[in-house]
DNA sequence: AATTGCGCATA
DNA sequence: GTATGCGCAATTG
């Protein structure tokens, strides 16, 4: 099959609005003031597909007209956008002339569109044997796809991926990818101005085309559909027709495919460097140079790479057990080009695996269960219950297994005492202190049985945990890890219970052979993971952050998650209807001031409001799904113009404050308990952070003297106690002062000074005390930028610095702390070199996107690579902390408990007796957790509710 | 009834 | 410029 010829058919347009688009942001403009995005994005692309492919055959393809002088764009392609951008026009003819020189042939044909062109010649050349690649992002030539014709699909991030018959086929979930066209007919596409059925959307197109197999099919059985869809689809029969026919592409183009026109020749160096340097393309000078020379050179070893790639690709099989290994946890995977890998090997399920799951009765049975349980030394067990929410949630069943492949299932009676006593035979085993507990999310399980007061001893292994340090950007449910790493497929949950909402069963209500299926199965696979995990934590310092770091912190959060916080309800409800008051009158003058009555908070209303009818703007921006935008940051820029626009802002930031905190937080008071208790999530930020949801209460306001009220609801448990909240004071700075050793930035921390006021002292070179407040402010903006990763582009847009100033004073920065530029282009090199960075613990975030040949890609990797050690680190710090102080307070039998964790702050509900002892305890725990070349500073408060407290 | 995009709250 | 979660409107089910 690699001895076959191959053919590159490039969709010219589409590659150049992309690029373009890619740059939009941030575009090329060079010294002549011309905008070169889609040349230079163009041309990327390009060179990018030579250079992996090395094709024998090629050529671009425009739409009607390609040649140098006259170009005209195809009425599709302005038909949903407001008009071809400028950029794209002056590029045409740059391209034109570039892909001449480089000796690339350019194919149009009067009067059709790429498409056709590119369709019509890929069947022409499949006859004569060729094996044809589309390069193009745009899905309808999914249409084109056959054994011989390939779509090469950039994806966004850099990379290609191959879409061949079993991809198109399980994208589109059609039989044959002609139905690709019936798809696009029903469903339209915006981009290329197919009207599509209305009403038909992603979802119901694909029903359609399952049940009736064509657009036609369709047209013929509406009597089979019913209701207002029966109505759309029957009045609009020639609609759909005639989308069907903007959707095919044509396949009778007068064009014949003659080999020799394809044959990649030499370029004109000369002429195509002299091209590039005239528009500054520095950087794809040397591009285009390597790209070249590799090939001249070295044609034989070239080809033969070229091959070995197209092989993979186009045998899937053989990624799957030469590239990322099934058991592998980071093959070395080829993150582009990369083919899918589902349907080629049979997924394992609980129907073709050999299992032996049992359900253990009560009575004897039981009995002798627990006997052979507690002579094990690591066992797996999953709880099901009747919800998700673990205060209320009642035990169905626990699954165990401690043998791949085998396990047992006890069945929980719906009685309390019963359940109860159940439980009781179990107590030994979860409060042995020797038995290893495994499980996946343990602490779901944690919280369950502590509602049966059975608290979790010894050793734990959660394999969720363990693949978050594993791998922190995937994601960690069972179900994905299972078919991920054992090429299982587990029996779903919507199985047994049905989809979740309207009519869901509760799990008590499955028979007992169905929950015995379910709940082993999960047990068992979870216990295979921990098998691989287990090896794999081995490495590097992932194990001790696993011992030592998350474990133990899971039980932590279970206990703060079960202990919740009170909510004084009285004083939100009275917020509440002050901010009504205050809303309504807005709403009144906005009306006055727009002459009618509509939805200030649906964005699309607000913008025909404000654009269309009272047009406060000449050229109002558009967001990408063609709405005007009304964003925060244009609202204010116009603010000054139009009073009406500060009071929308108002509103909005009124209604906000609301519905997302006043009227929401008590509607998260749970009912036995009444209090709130959110849900820390242990593994979703990548970072190493924690996460809050059910209620978010880790953004809760504070910034504006409105929203900070907020704040007052959180109050302490009773009068005996009082809220505590201890921070760090600029931790992330003093991380990156310490990790780069900076030691201007050390010693400020050390001497105690205000670090964003001896910031700006330095920078600006005046005296510490004659710092302005402007001064302060914009070195504190620095400050934090550094651990962004700032551009000059963002400081001035934060600051009111223009620019060129912003710019300088970057420079300065760097110039006053030195070494923290040169630590930031470390952690970059280390990435570059390892595929990673860490925190102080070890903790690794993989930086795939390190090494794009995608700047924009390429430079938010970079940027995570400075800003992941930090946020991290000041994670791994607070969990330390947190880890160490939950213990202490139990050491001492203290009344006290934490509560909150906000990223660099604790928050504690302290019973007054002991508060002298908790200050003292929590404040040396925390600047203590860790030890840095800069001290760690906390600050306490106290008080009858949060925002005192502060 | 579920999904998507926008806008916005926190560190 | 980093990291999150959530409410609303609009869209499609």
């Amino acid at each position: 099959m690699s001895d076959k010829k191959r053919l590159f058919l490039v969709d010219a347009y589409a590659l150049i609005f992309r690029g373009y688009y890619a740059f939009i942001k941030n575009p090329r403009i060079n010294s002549k003031g011309e905008d070169t995005s889609a040349i230079m994005g163009f041309m990327n692309s390009l060179l990018d597909v030579i250079k992996r492919e090395r094709p024998d055959h090629l050529a671009v393809c425009f739409d009607k007209g390609g040649s140098a002088d006259r170009v005209e764009i195809f009425e599709a392609y302005k038909a949903n956008r407001d008009e071809t951008p400028e950029g794209i026009k002056t590029a045409i003819p740059h391209i034109c002339n570039i892909l001449e020189a480089m000796h690339i042939p350019i194919m149009v044909k009067e009067g059709y569109e790429a498409d056709d062109v590119i369709g019509t010649l890929a069947k022409k050349a499949e006859k004569e044997g060729y094996t044809t690649f589309m390069v193009t992002p745009d899905k309808d030539f999914a249409q084109l796809v056959s054994e011989n014709i390939f779509m090469y699909r950039p994806v966004f991030g850099g990379g290609y991926e191959t879409w061949g018959i079993p991809e198109v086929l399980k994208k589109f979930e059609v039989t044959d990818p002609l139905q690709v066209i019936d798809f696009l007919g029903m469903m339209g596409d915006a981009s290329d101005n197919i009207p599509g059925l209305p009403g038909v959307g992603e979802k119901t197109a694909k029903k359609f085309l399952a049940q009736f197999g064509s657009m036609e099919g369709l047209l013929a059985n509406t009597d089979q559909l019913k209701g207002k869809m029966k109505e759309k689809v029957e009045a609009n029969g020639e609609l759909g027709l005639l989308s069907k026919k903007l959707a095919t592409i044509m396949l009778d183009v007068p064009v014949e495919f003659n080999a020799k026109d394809f044959e990649m020749s030499e370029p004109d160096v000369p002429k195509v460097t002299e091209i590039f340097q005239e528009l500054e393309f520095r950087r794809l000078i040397d591009n285009f140079t390597k790209t070249f020379a590799v090939q001249q050179t070295t044609p034989g070893e070239v080809t033969n790479k070229a091959s070995e790639v197209t092989k993979t690709k186009e045998t899937p099989k053989e990624v799957k057990s030469a590239g990322a290994g099934q058991f592998s946890l980071f093959g070395a995977e080829p993150s582009s080009a990369e083919v899918s890998t589902e349907n080629t090997l049979e997924r394992k399920t609980i129907e073709n695996t050999s299992h032996f799951y049992q359900s253990v009765a009560p009575g004897i049975a039981t009995k002798l269960f627990v006997k052979n349980l507690m002579h094990q030394t690591s066992v797996c067990f999953d709880t099901e219950t009747t919800g998700l929410n673990p205060l209320t949630a009642e035990l169905v069943g626990i699954a165990f297994s401690w043998e791949v492949g085998k396990g047992f299932y006890l069945p929980f009676s719906e009685k309390k005492e019963e359940a109860q006593e159940l439980i009781e035979q179990l107590r030994p085993f979860f409060e042995s202190e020797t038995i290893e507990k495994v499980g996946q999310n343990l602490k779901y399980d944690i919280k369950v049985l502590a509602k049966y007061n059975i608290e979790v001893k010894g050793p734990l292994f959660d394999t969720m945990l363990a693949h978050y340090l594993i791998n922190p950007d995937m994601r960690h449910n069972m179900d994905v890890l299972a078919e991920t790493y054992l090429n299982y497929t587990p029996v779903s949950i919507e199985t047994l219970i049905g989809k979740k909402g309207k009519n869901q069963l509760s799990m008590r209500h499955v028979s007992l052979e169905k929950q015995t299926e379910y709940a082993v199965e999960d047990a068992d696979i979870t216990l295979q993971l921990k098998k691989l995990f287990q090896n794999e934590l081995g490495e590097a310092n992932t194990q001790t952050l696993f011992d030592d770091i998350e474990i133990p912190l899971l039980r932590v959060l279970a206990a703060m998650e079960l202990e919740g916080i009170n909510l004084d309800e009285k004083f939100l409800n009275s917020l509440s209807e002050q901010l009504n008051t205050d809303i309504s009158n807005l709403e009144k003058s906005i009306y006055e001031a727009a002459g009618e009555e509509f939805n200030i908070a649906s964005p699309k209303q607000l913008g025909d409001i404000l654009f269309d009818k009272m047009k406060l703007v000449d050229k109002p921006k558009k967001t990408k799904t063609g709405q005007y935008a009304t964003g925060e940051e244009i609202l204010s820029y116009l603010a000054k113009d139009h009073e009406i626009i500060q009071q929308i802002l108002d509103y909005r930031g009124l209604s906000k404050l609301k519905s997302t905190y006043v009227d929401a937080l008590p509607n998260q008071v749970e009912s036995s308990t009444k209090r709130v208790h959110t849900d820390y999530m242990q593994t979703v930020a990548a970072t190493g952070r924690l996460s809050s949801n059910n209620p978010n209460l880790q953004n809760i306001p504070i910034r504006t003297e409105r929203g900070r009220q907020v704040r007052k609801a959180f109050v302490p448990r009773n009068e005996d106690y009082i809220l505590l909240a201890a921070d760090y004071s600029q931790i992330e700075l003093r991380i990156i002062a310490a990790l780069s050793k900076e030691e201007t930035m050390i010693s400020a921390f050390k001497n105690g000074e205000d670090i964003h006021a001896s910031t700006a002292s330095k920078v600006f070179n005046v005296p510490i005390a004659e710092v302005t407040r402007e001064q302060r402010s914009n070195a504190k903006t620095v400050n934090f930028g550094i651990i962004y990763g700032v551009s000059a582009f963002g400081l001035s847009n934060q600051t009111n610095l223009s620019r060129s100033e912003s710019k300088e004073l970057i420079d300065t920065y760097y110039e006053t702390y030195p070494k923290l530029r040169k630590f930031m282009s470390e952690q970059v090199d280390f990435a570059r070199d390892n595929g990673y960075v860490q925190t102080v613990l070890g903790r690794r975030r993989y930086l795939k996107d390190i090494n794009s040949r995608n700047a924009v890609v390429r430079g938010a990797a970079e940027r995570n690579a400075v800003n992941a050690p930090i946020q991290g680190s000041a994670a791994d710090i607070i969990k330390i902390a947190m880890i160490n102080i939950y213990k202490k307070l139990q050491a001492n039998n203290y009344k006290t408990k934490m509560l909150l964790q906000v990223h660099d702050e604790l928050v504690f509900d302290v019973y007054k007796p002991e508060l002298d002892a908790i200050k003292d305890l929590v404040k040396t725990e925390m600047e203590h957790a860790y030890k840095l070349e800069v001290p760690l500073d906390v600050e306490i408060d106290t008080g009858l509710n949060w925002l005192e407290a502060h």
